[in-house]
DNA sequence: GCGATCACG
DNA sequence: ACGTACGTGATCGCT
């Protein structure tokens, strides 16, 4: 029978531990709310709970004790108790009380009552629920008094540091560490005292001592006794016999009632999923945007308070502002066809089929006029939708899904989840879920604009996203010209060298397998042919290129894998996205964490590019008509941002001259005279040291990547850090902010919030450490190039340019040039691109011009 | 539906 | 002692 899971908190101790976990020193730099409250320790705790309840699954018990700031048995009873314990700080004070209107606000359990304390309550709840044999108990707190309730059916988690950082303390993990059953630690105490209760003990014993008179006479009154009978000798006698009052009055404080009589039981604490309204208004009202987004929406409860009712009106009148949704046959894919479109506009909605839209001139008209203020839900997707129908979708002023996605990059790519984040739960199937969409997406508009406001993110939405999803849906719209015919034609050489080589390697296997399952492939190389395998008996590239010239099957293999990715992902895959010769891909613009776009259905982004063979798939993407392809790379982008962001004069110096940026990097870490030469391999070592620098150096990692011991990686970084301290230092400031305040930001405010940021799991935290390196410098570019394309854009229209943008690859863009345009074009949209943002620093762009994409390369 | 593999910046 | 560079998407085999 599976046990009722019971989790028990200890309130004032996690207050206390999120507020100091918070605090840094600083009252003035505390976080508050916008009207000045403190929020820190709530903000932590808040964290914490949210953490606990995510892991819900339904049927799960959660109860949170509190002290009661009037008398307790134990101040009244001995009047040193807790006295030299300092105030609770200024700050923390009013966050006491909202605390309670946090646990509130998520439907959580708590109790306090005057005269007795939070370890009293909580241990007759953790007791109770182990007594009946049903439950298994998690109690949390950073009160080690709490290791006497251990027993089979309740374990005691230790706060160690911070909130995260915890211990599971269990009956064997207690003889462990303490070498004594967790009753004992009552003994304990009355031995030893504890200095944060002011229960002084016995003057004289400590810790040592404590544990060894502990294990030899068992409790704290045997103790007494055998010091009385002379079988305790010596000073540790007569210390004994002088402490006994004192000790005695600490073993009594020390209990731990367990039989607090309490107005409510055990089916009180379960938890039935909070009141999305109440949670969401106490995270605005406090300013906690971070808690609005980490709220579990499968724990959501149906608002219960009557919703304004909206009715279905046809007679809707269209030139107020509204709000839209529309519906397609497949949700994110802006090319799939419109089934209808639904508006509301106050109170009143109505979703309108495709034939009601067709035949409604007013709705058209509507929709086409950028005087009428209009709020959608993935208006990429709309604008794609209606241009299909031949209308231009224009006063858009408002995207929910871009908002949510500004506001929090890990919050999810489709409407539903990005609602949610911004606290709108929408429900139904069809007609019914598009015009909740429309309706969540109105309602959501005015929190989520206050929110970007005060988050400094305004202007990334309004000037940025918003403009750019317009932008985007166009390129979608556009396409990309590519001969089928052709790109058939270079995967025959393909196919043909796949299958030469599939045969080559069963010859050599001396059986027939199937050479694309790595499965297999371990196989036939570890088993049969007892090659050396790696660790896992991976097959991966790494693996087989270390042992290729152990066996000619290795190399064939490897051959085998590259055209058959070719002729897969590549000749088959784009050729079947090819339509009336040209390729639609989709953007999307709310997925990444980092702030980058990506493409799928297919991706263009990753057509291979790094070796001649593979490029020549680049070839099949051209125009009929005479229209060449146009290609803007920045060049070294991330590493000129980085210069700048760190504002590392030396580092911006080289690319101010113009200089190479590897072999200067390499002519500093190698201690080059400025006559001896950057050698290949320096330059090759160097340039993996500066891309260390970017994902978060790790020595093992970039001597993997270089072949090198982790001993001299490390001396190269240190070397990297000697001469550029400032990154250095811009480095270290990252990690110290992502610390204190959860999340990164890049030039233009876009945030990427790191919560693993505080994982107990070194590993997990050290991920998040180094995603945070990375993230103000691949989001800053990407920020970049997204304002550079809505320049670019807006340049091409203006001027009646006949080229247009068809594809962004992070760092690259991709023009349809018009042959007429070839002459001035570029230089002036190269012009655009480097100045689009004020980076202090020199940014170069590449431009290629082809009758082809490989030409133009 | 997921892991392994490999394509890109 | 840990585990080992950031961010993506498509295809395949296998369960």
């Amino acid at each position: 029978m599976e046990k009722k899971k019971l989790y028990v908190i200890d309130g004032n101790s996690l207050l206390f531990r999120a507020f100091y976990a918070t605090y840094m020193g600083d009252p003035s730099a505390i976080m508050r709310s916008s009207d000045g409250t403190p929020t820190n320790a709530i903000f932590a705790f808040a964290n914490m709970l949210l953490k606990i309840i995510s892991s819900f699954e339904g049927g799960e018990y959660l109860f949170v004790g509190f002290d009661s700031d009037s008398q307790t048995f134990r101040k009244k009873e001995f009047a040193s108790y807790k006295a030299n314990r300092k105030p609770a700080p200024p700050e923390l004070i009013p966050q006491f009380a909202l605390s309670r209107e946090l646990l509130d606000s998520l439907g959580i359990k708590y109790y306090e009552e005057s005269g007795i304390e939070a370890d009293d309550i909580c241990g007759t709840i953790a007791k109770k629920a182990s007594e009946t044999g049903e439950y298994q108990v998690e109690v949390f707190t950073s009160d080690k008094d709490y290791l006497q309730l251990i027993d089979p059916n309740i374990k005691v988690n230790l706060l160690k540091t911070g909130l995260s950082n915890m211990i599971p303390m269990d009956e064997t993990k207690m003889q462990e560490e303490w070498g004594f059953a967790p009753l004992q630690i009552i003994d304990y105490k009355g031995l030893c005292g504890d200095s944060s209760d002011n229960l002084p003990g016995i003057p004289g014993i400590g810790d040592k001592t404590a544990k060894k008179l502990i294990a030899e006479h068992g409790d704290f009154p045997s103790i007494v006794k055998a010091a009385k009978e002379g079988l305790i000798k010596g000073k540790l006698a007569e210390k004994i016999l002088a402490g006994e009052t004192s000790g005695e009055e600490s073993y009594k404080l020390a209990h731990i009632l367990i039989d607090c009589p309490l107005p409510f039981g055990l089916d009180d604490c379960l938890y039935h999923g909070y009141n999305p309204n109440l949670a969401l208004a106490f995270a605005e009202r406090y300013g906690l945007r971070q808690m609005a987004s980490r709220l579990p929406k499968r724990l959501a409860r149906g608002a219960e308070e009557s919703k304004k009712e909206y009715v279905d009106e046809t007679n809707i009148d269209f030139s107020k502002p509204y709000g839209f949704y529309c519906d397609c046959v497949e949700e994110g894919y802006p090319h799939s066809p419109l089934k209808g479109i639904a508006i509301v506009s106050g109170y009143s909605y109505h979703y309108f089929r495709l034939i009601e839209l067709e035949t409604n001139e007013a709705l058209k008209a509507s929709l086409e006029d950028k005087g009428v203020r209009k709020s959608g839900c993935n208006v990429k997707q709309a604008y794609c939708a209606l241009a299909h129908l031949g209308l231009h979708l224009q006063g858009v002023a408002y995207d929910s899904l871009l908002a949510a996605y500004v506001l929090d990059s890990n919050a999810a790519a489709n409407p539903i989840e990005a609602l949610a984040s911004l606290g709108e739960t929408v429900t139904g199937e069809n007609e019914e879920k598009a015009v909740n969409i429309a309706i969540a997406t109105l309602e959501s508009e005015q929190k989520a604009l206050s929110a970007l406001s005060s988050s400094s993110q305004d202007k990334l939405f309004e000037e940025v996203e918003l403009p750019l999803t317009f932008v985007l849906a166009r390129m979608e719209l556009e396409g990309i010209a590519v001969n089928k015919e052709e790109l058939l034609s270079i995967g025959k050489t393909y196919i043909a060298k796949r299958d030469a080589a599939e045969e080559e390697v069963i010859k050599l296997a001396g059986h027939s397998f199937n050479v694309a399952s790595s499965k297999q492939v371990a196989t036939v190389l570890f088993d049969e042919l007892s090659l050396p395998s790696g660790k896992k008996r991976s097959t991966s590239i790494e693996e087989l290129k270390a042992i290729q010239d152990a066996h000619p099957i290795v190399k064939k293999i490897l051959e085998y894998r590259k055209y058959a990715k070719l002729v897969g992902t590549y000749i088959e895959g784009l050729s079947s996205h090819i339509h009336d010769g040209k390729i639609h891909t989709t953007f999307n613009q709310t997925l990444t964490s980092t702030g980058r776009l990506s493409s799928s259905s297919p991706n263009l982004q990753n057509v291979s590019t790094r070796d001649e063979e593979s490029a020549l798939i680049k070839k099949a993407f051209h125009y009929e008509d005479g229209t060449k392809i146009l290609s803007l790379d920045y060049s070294q982008i991330e590493l000129r941002i980085l210069s700048s962001l760190a504002n590392c004069e030396p580092y911006k110096q080289v690319f101010a001259l113009g200089h190479d940026v590897h072999s200067e990097t390499a002519r500093r870490i190698f201690h080059l005279k400025p006559e001896e030469e950057v050698s290949k391999d320096m330059r090759r070592k160097a340039k993996a040291v500066n891309f260390a620098i970017i994902y978060g150096t790790s020595a093992y990692g970039l001597s993997e990547q270089i072949g090198c011991s982790p001993r001299e990686a490390s001396n190269l970084i240190s070397e990297f850090y000697r001469h550029y301290p400032e990154i250095d230092k811009y480095l270290r400031s990252i990690i110290e902010t992502v610390e204190r305040q959860g999340y990164v930001s890049t030039i233009l405010n876009r945030r990427r919030y790191l919560p693993d940021i505080t994982s107990s799991n070194y590993a997990t935290r050290d991920a998040a450490k180094r995603a945070a390196l990375n993230a103000p410098v691949q989001g800053s570019a990407a920020d970049l190039i997204k304002a550079a394309m809505i320049k670019v854009d807006q340049f091409l229209k203006d001027n009646h340019y006949k080229s247009k943008l068809i594809l962004q690859i992070h760092d690259e863009l991709l023009f349809a040039l018009a042959p007429s345009e070839e002459a001035t074009l570029p230089e002036q949209i190269k012009q655009i691109m480097v100045t689009a943002l004020p980076f202090d620093v020199k940014l170069e762009a590449e431009v290629g011009i082809g009758d082809n994409w490989l030409e133009a390369k």
